[in-house]
DNA sequence: CGTGCACTTGATAGAACTCAAGACAGGTGG
DNA sequence: CCACCTGTCTTGAGTTCTATCAAGTGCACG
């Protein structure tokens, strides 16, 4: 007699997973929580290379990726690209504390996606902060995972070899998609093309080819048909160097290491 | 008689950076800027090598940098270094919205430096943004932008030629030094050392110091002594696909294109 | 059954790194 | 005043890594 939502979700309770990543985060009193979930009340469905949000343009209100993958991005003049971050599903975009805040690059889908408005959520933050005390403390800590994975990302590009940066990258999504519960048991989705890969990780299709390849012969990863198995985590995270961000606990010992101390 | 400050400053009105950096992201009112320079008033001489913040440390005050070079850097388990950001002179570091933010990078002291606590600032934002409304809207912007550069840092190592790495990084040095009055006439202070410069860039030591006779021979830039000077800036910025970042101007016309329409 | 896209493979060139050694400067201490 | 450091910059040679070019495979889709 009643009729599913229009949209078939992709994933089971779309809703349920920025609950799950703010809950993590902070917590959430019943009725915060009862706010994201209303965020998917009207999801709207867009095709894959979608722009969401082009480089200027006002951050006049914030969306929620339900489902579908995107990222942020910027092309040079001759046409290469470099793909600063990736956007996941129970993600938020275009949320920032800064009133005529404007965005510094394109964000853009790269499968087809679910999303919505979350202005509900925006307003919440920065008109009504004292009102929803954790939601404004869950999302300033994910801002701030944000950035930190932003950091990661830069790291990589620079000073791992394309070895390192793979796995490290492969870790760094399946660490998020774990938290949101999208990824377990060692599998995640990975709906990405190898050429989104290697923009990600500033390299060549060809290579990063190769260098899957090589990650797969040698019992690492198996990346294929929109997924990737970790096959040895440990030996992973020790290629990587890969650490799970922690930006909510604080470092207990600050020891105050000069590190190249000069006399001057 | 009277005595001057014990500290020299190294260059004439300290002072004078962040406010010309500020005046120009905003209107600032005069007791806004009467602020701006009382920071300062204590200013305190660390050499090279000191740690500003380490990594997971509470942002707890803001600091001015009133002279000499920082960046912002991570090194991974083995030794190698990512320098993210230099902090040049007139720039604020620590200065976080978010309450209980975390550092999520280590700072530290390039050269010898000045540095002064700018507590007074964060606590006009963060307690009293009603009041600044100036420095407020000025100190978002300022933050804007340094994001940008993160991005544009992002873009150097991840797509372009160690070439062209040099070249952008170069050019935005000397376009945030010309704001703040410290560069002009195509000549720059550069007090970095070539280590620094190539863990910036994701380069190493000796691949940089040919990539840097050859912008010479090329009569690019020069680099030397402390200072660089652009020989061609025009052609520097076309090779290096060099824009100054507008985060202040709106893009007038967004026609939403879809970069990669696909009909899924 | 063609068409397009993603992925794969081989061959080759070029970019960047490493190792090693030397040049040069500034600072230090005898 | 000079010998001696140390840190920085420079140069050469050889190697490794990564990009490019080109062609071919496989699959999904209309």
């Amino acid at each position: 007699m009643s009729r599913l939502p229009a949209i078939a979700p992709e994933y089971p309770d779309q809703a349920e997973l920025i609950v799950r990543r703010l809950t993590k985060a902070a917590d959430l009193a019943h009725d915060e929580i009862e706010l994201l979930r209303s965020l998917s009340e009207a999801p709207e469905r867009v095709p894959a290379g979608t722009e969401l949000i082009g480089e200027g343009d006002r951050l006049h209100e914030a969306k929620l990726l339900l489902a579908g993958w995107a990222c942020r991005q910027r092309y040079l003049s001759d046409g290469r690209r470099q793909i600063f971050d990736f956007i996941l599903p129970g993600d938020i975009y275009g949320l920032c504390l800064r009133p005529q805040a404007v965005a510094l690059c394109t964000a853009v889908t790269l499968t087809r996606a679910t999303i919505s408005n979350a202005s509900v959520l925006s307003d919440a933050i920065v008109n009504h902060a004292d009102g929803y005390p954790g939601l404004t403390s869950a999302s300033l800590m994910s801002a701030s995972t944000d950035e930190a994975y932003l950091l990661n990302q830069m790291v990589r590009i620079g000073r791992q070899t394309a070895y390192e940066r793979v796995a490290h990258l492969i870790l760094e999504l399946y660490h998020r998609l774990a938290i949101v519960g999208l990824a377990a048991d060692n599998y995640m989705p990975l709906p990405l093309t190898q050429e989104m890969i290697a923009d990600a990780l500033g390299l060549s299709i060809v290579h990063l080819n190769r260098t899957l390849q090589q990650l797969r012969r040698d019992g690492l990863v198996e990346v294929r048909g929109g997924g990737a198995r970790l096959l040895d985590p440990g030996k992973l995270r020790t290629i990587a160097d890969f650490r799970a961000p922690h930006v909510t606990t604080r470092r207990l010992e600050n020891n105050g290491v000069r590190l190249h101390a000069v006399a001057t």
